[in-house]
DNA sequence: TGACATGATTGAGG
DNA sequence: CCTCAATCATGTCA
């Protein structure tokens, strides 16, 4: 059985059974409502009404005959205390019907239902559960109406079986029917602040999956910072580059997705405090960068099938990693590997020049201290090209066509 | 304890 | 759906 079945079931199970009881009057299901116990007693209680709302078409002789049976059958205390109830009930002020309902063990048990159901990972699909919490709730919303109409047209019918034998005013029987519906309305309250206690503690439960933020671990962090200033003229990655970095750090794509939206905005919003920072990797990927030339180079003039440089021990590789990985992959099948290293030293030589240009002290521009220049930065401190998102451009890139981090 | 760093969310815009 | 920009809420550190 699902879990949403299940939990449809107990909540039928716990509303139309359990409240029912509590409040002193112990309503017959309606058919339909049998439940998964199964056993014949509440079958009996529909047939013995079945035949209630049918004898008032019979003859009255055939009538008798068939209140005989009934009288006789073993349910019948069991439907004589419910008419009991509702006679007693009569006696009593109609106002004030609304008596007290003290806390309940089932309301318990259907809140911690609703709570079990949302616990796995409430901040994965808040609205899912908010959804479900919905349907659940219309669901026996409609039932109880349907349940509600029922039960008082079969009130409603013994009451006219009665009045053959005994004086029913309409009144009366006006009364009943108002009784009937308090009590009906009562148990929807009842659902209501259900459904309302379990959609405040998702929501709470939601917000404070919210609140646990944790950082990220400096090694991850590290990951992505490499390949943020190794693609500082467009720090879009695509898609699998979101995927590889997110494996890499442990973290999932759509916080790779996070970082890069904060990365982007608060190193725009102020670079001069990230050049340091640009500075940092930068020499850290030219160590990289000044390997890859040479391997590169050894590997254009022997053309022979030599392993990429695989970077610093431990640190972020970048040549194999991230949308120029993707776009050169993607070249010709068989030998992406030379021109994944053609890519490498694009970038490489890239970074490396940025270094060279840093260290040797030329200003490029952004004032006296500045080393590391976002040059790709446009005069309304977007990236340029970066209106067209990496997702889209990198991985469709033409064949030979390199990223724009080279550009510099 | 306050300032800053940082991950996550939200709403607008394309 | 993605990005930007603003913002929130928590983590970290002096």
């Amino acid at each position: 059985m699902d879990e949403q079945s299940r939990m449809l079931q107990t909540l039928a199970g716990v509303n139309l059974a359990g409240h029912s009881v509590q409040g002193g009057m112990a309503l017959p299901p309606p058919h339909g409502h049998e439940g998964a116990d199964g056993d014949g007693r509440k079958q009996d209680i529909g047939d013995i009404l079945h035949q209630i709302m049918t004898i008032t078409d019979q003859s009255l002789d055939e009538a008798q005959a068939k209140k005989h049976a009934l009288n006789c059958h073993r349910m019948k205390p069991a439907l004589f205390s419910v008419l009991c109830e509702i006679k007693e009930k009569t006696g009593l002020s109609i106002r004030g019907a609304q008596e007290e309902d003290p806390p309940d063990p089932q309301l318990m048990r259907l809140d911690n239902m609703l709570l079990a159901e949302g616990v796995s990972g409430p901040e994965k699909d808040y609205r899912a559960k908010l959804t479900q919490i919905r349907q659940i709730y219309h669901t026996e919303l409609e039932k109880y109406e349907q349940a509600c109409n029922e039960f008082t047209t079969h009130v409603m019918n013994l009451l006219r079986e009665q009045s053959r034998t005994r004086p029913i005013s309409p009144k009366e029987i006006e009364r009943m029917v108002g009784i009937i519906h308090r009590k009906f309305s009562s148990i929807q309250m009842q659902l209501k602040q259900s459904t309302c206690e379990a959609v405040m503690i998702l929501r709470s439960r939601f917000l404070d999956a919210r609140r646990k933020r944790r950082n990220f671990s400096k090694q991850a962090t590290e990951i992505l910072n490499e390949y943020f200033y190794s693609h500082l003229s467009n720090p879009y990655p695509s898609e699998e580059a979101k995927e590889e970095l997110a494996k890499k750090c442990s973290i999932t794509v759509s916080q790779v997705s996070n970082w890069f939206g904060n990365k982007r905005i608060r190193y725009k919003k102020n670079i001069g405090k990230f050049q340091e920072e640009a500075n940092l990797y930068a020499a850290k990927t030219a160590v990289t960068a000044a390997h890859a030339v040479a391997a590169a180079v050894q590997n254009n003039q022997t053309n022979s099938p030599t392993t990429p440089n695989s970077g610093s021990s431990g640190s972020f590789n970048l040549p194999n990693s991230g949308d120029m990985f993707m776009n050169m992959q993607s070249l010709n099948g068989d030998s992406y590997q030379g021109s994944q290293v053609g890519a490498n030293v694009q970038s490489q030589v890239d970074t490396l020049r940025h270094v060279i240009n840093q260290t040797g002290g030329y200003n490029d521009g952004l004032g006296g201290n500045s080393l590391y220049s976002p040059h790709n930065l446009n005069a309304n401190g977007g990236w340029q090209d970066a209106t067209t998102p990496s997702s889209v451009t990198s991985p469709t890139e033409g064949p030979g066509s390199v990223h724009s981090d080279t550009s510099n």
